[in-house]
DNA sequence: CGCCATGATTCGCC
DNA sequence: GGCGAATCATGGCG
């Protein structure tokens, strides 16, 4: 305890880490609103599937696990330090019977007392940062689970786009008729013709076949606007 | 298993 | 906030 006196200035990685847990809703104030602050945030460009909210709660319920044993933890920590701080005081109160203890001295055992319990601290957070980015990325990172789009949905979204190719950009309206018709999110329809753009036009001879196909499928549409029962095109 | 298709995410731009 | 571009990670087929 004799050594590191020196003034540090506070760690960038601690301020890090707690920027971090204060995002992800772990170091919040209250446990409803941080959390879900920290799920819309993860959520927010890539809209999850609508079957996934029992995986969301589940995700929540391990969230707040997490919160717990960090709070918890935190709590018993600073408790110690607290304890120990007053037991190093004692001591030195005794100490100064016997010799003069300057209340610089005391100012600075305090201060190394503090410094080692916060580095404590910092492990702990360094660990609750690494459970929730493990948890986050088994529950929250779409690209794990990702489901191809029904044919059928697959088939309205080329429609659109194909009939739209001089200006395949949805509205906002046309894009959630497209999400009610596939049964998938205004986010994914985004993704879709997100992806479907720079690809088309990445490669457009590989697409000629498919827009070609579509073409058709449009044209029949247009001339016969009604279709047979058994008939697999879907034109609506 | 290797390869490509595909849905989602990230980053920079406006 | 939407878009293009690059990239990631999985699905699916041979």
């Amino acid at each position: 305890m004799r050594n590191a006196q020196e003034e540090e200035p506070p760690d960038p990685q601690l301020v890090r880490l707690d920027n971090m847990l204060l995002a992800e809703g772990v170091a919040g104030p209250e446990k409803g609103g941080g959390a879900a602050a920290a799920v819309s945030a993860a959520t927010s460009s890539g809209g999850m599937s609508p079957d996934s909210s029992l995986e969301h709660s589940d995700y929540k319920s391990k969230l707040s696990q997490i919160r717990n044993i960090y709070h918890t933890e935190l709590e018993k920590y600073e408790q110690a330090c607290s304890e120990f701080t007053t037991h190093v005081m004692n001591l030195l109160r005794e100490q100064s019977r016997t010799r003069p203890v300057s209340p610089r001295e005391i100012e600075r055992m305090v201060a190394i007392i503090h410094r080692k319990f916060s580095s404590i601290q910092t492990q702990l957070k360094q660990s609750t940062c690494e459970a929730v980015m493990i948890l986050r990325s088994r529950f929250l990172d779409a690209r794990r689970k990702r489901r191809n789009f029904s044919k059928q949905a697959t088939e309205v979204l080329n429609e659109y786009f194909y009939s739209h190719l001089s200006n395949p950009y949805p509205s906002e309206e046309a894009k959630e008729e497209l999400a009610k018709q596939c049964s998938i999110t205004m986010s994914q329809v985004s993704n879709w013709f997100g992806n479907k753009r720079i690809r088309y036009k990445k490669n457009i001879g590989k697409f000629q076949e498919e827009a070609n196909l579509y073409a058709m499928k449009t044209a029949l549409g247009a001339t016969q606007s009604e279709e047979s029962p058994h008939t697999p095109n879907s034109t609506g």
